[in-house]
DNA sequence: CGAGGTCTTGAAGACGATCAACAAACGTGG
DNA sequence: CCACGTTTGTTGATCGTCTTCAAGACCTCG
């Protein structure tokens, strides 16, 4: 299989001959640097975005500045599918780390969606999979404290690295900072500093200088009410 | 126009032959009344079902036993089209008050949308559609203020029902109670009493006995920081 | 070595939750 | 029609979580 369709992910179940027809339909490789926008809002691109490699953040910003990170997307996702319908980007996306993207333009789309229904469906399931962890993150948004929500993140990005086989081990790289994970939290920086601390202390999980090193995954699990079932579209 | 091919739907756009294949293949009209599941966290129906009439929300319980409520779905939402591909639902949706229901067998769907290009599309634009509101009101989960939320929700339900022309003047029959609200806006039920009537009190919108009135449309988008714009798919 | 980003800690304050009590509205049966 | 229990709405008081402000330590990289 080829590293790109990794395992666990929707476009896993395809046919091999619909796996050869969708990568043939992406264009040339494109390295994109930490920070960078792959898709910023209002864009109109006329390509769909694959996710070849590193981790990516949805985001959208609030007219006084402020941030707030939607969602992560990691190796094998597409990125804005959604623009092949709706043309404009209501939200931008960034790369967290160093990734590598390549691009589809909308008519291979059409052809590919129209000669495999294979992939069309792999397609709206990759999409079911964001809407099931949206609203699971919405749940926490609402309704979970700080430490929850912090934990569940945690496991939450553990689990899905690690079924796409691109973590492995206790720790593995994670170019997340506080910063940036009060932006996914719905926190303040300060107190997802309070939280780090805590969960360090307790020998749940430990974030330090990009390495996420998971202690005790029982544990993290129960303190974020983690229950994978959503992440597993059946 | 069928009154449930509502104006403004991402349905609105089919051609009166796919409107008509859509319509003949809906099953028998059924009455589903206020507070009662239409779909249950954990169905695994055979068909898909449509609201014909009514409100109805999306929700999911936690374990203590409280809920948060996700989204709302309006006459001619598709409510669960995922579980064509996805088979489970992973939270229920309930009537808000007394709703008309009919389904589509999947195998249905299946001959629709291979037959119908047409159809998929726009029951993709529907599905977009729901994941743009998700993530606005993540945002507002996650950032806002108590009384903007409220402001905001406001906002968008009257917008969405004004657009498929199922709300008319300033005040309409939206048997929402404050217990619901707070459910929908991640707040205590007695904090959004204590909104309501700052929102009552400053002449922007008064929710009473089941009816909402829009008493200052423009302060009222402003007080939300409400922009329609995600809630036009282009 | 200096500069900027990141992390850490303390103190004060705000927003919203929880607890407690009561009023008002509603439906039901006597 | 009234008595009633239940649901919904209202208000006050207290408390806890998280934010904001402030300052300093650490780290990395030019």
């Amino acid at each position: 299989m080829h590293p790109v369709i990794r395992k666990a992910s929707p476009l896993a179940a395809l046919k091999s001959e619909e796996q050869g027809a969708l990568l043939r339909a992406l264009g040339p490789t494109v390295r994109i640097r930490a920070g960078e926008d792959i898709l910023s809002d209002g864009d109109r691109p006329g390509v769909s975005t694959m996710l070849l490699e590193g981790v990516a953040f949805r985001y959208k910003a609030l007219a006084d500045g402020r941030r707030q990170i939607l969602s992560f997307q990691i190796t094998g996702d597409v990125l804005d599918l959604q623009t092949y319908v709706t043309r404009r980007m209501d939200h931008g996306v960034r790369a967290l780390g160093d990734c590598k993207i390549a691009t589809i333009p909308h008519a291979a789309v059409s052809s590919l969606i129209e000669r495999y229904p294979g992939i069309a469906l792999a397609c709206w399931r990759n999409a079911l999979l964001d809407s099931a962890i949206s609203r699971e993150w919405m749940v926490a948004l609402a309704r979970r404290p700080a430490h929850e929500r912090i934990a569940h993140l945690f496991c939450e990005l553990t689990y899905r690295l690690k079924a796409a086989g691109v973590a492995e081990g206790d720790g593995y790289r994670l170019p997340l900072t506080q910063a940036l994970l009060a932006e996914a939290a719905g926190l303040s920086a300060i107190h997802v500093n309070r939280v780090l601390k805590m969960l360090r202390n307790d020998g749940l999980a430990t974030l330090s200088k990009g390495v996420l090193t998971v202690n005790d995954w029982e544990e993290l699990q129960r303190a974020g009410h983690f229950d994978p079932t959503y992440l597993r579209p059946d």
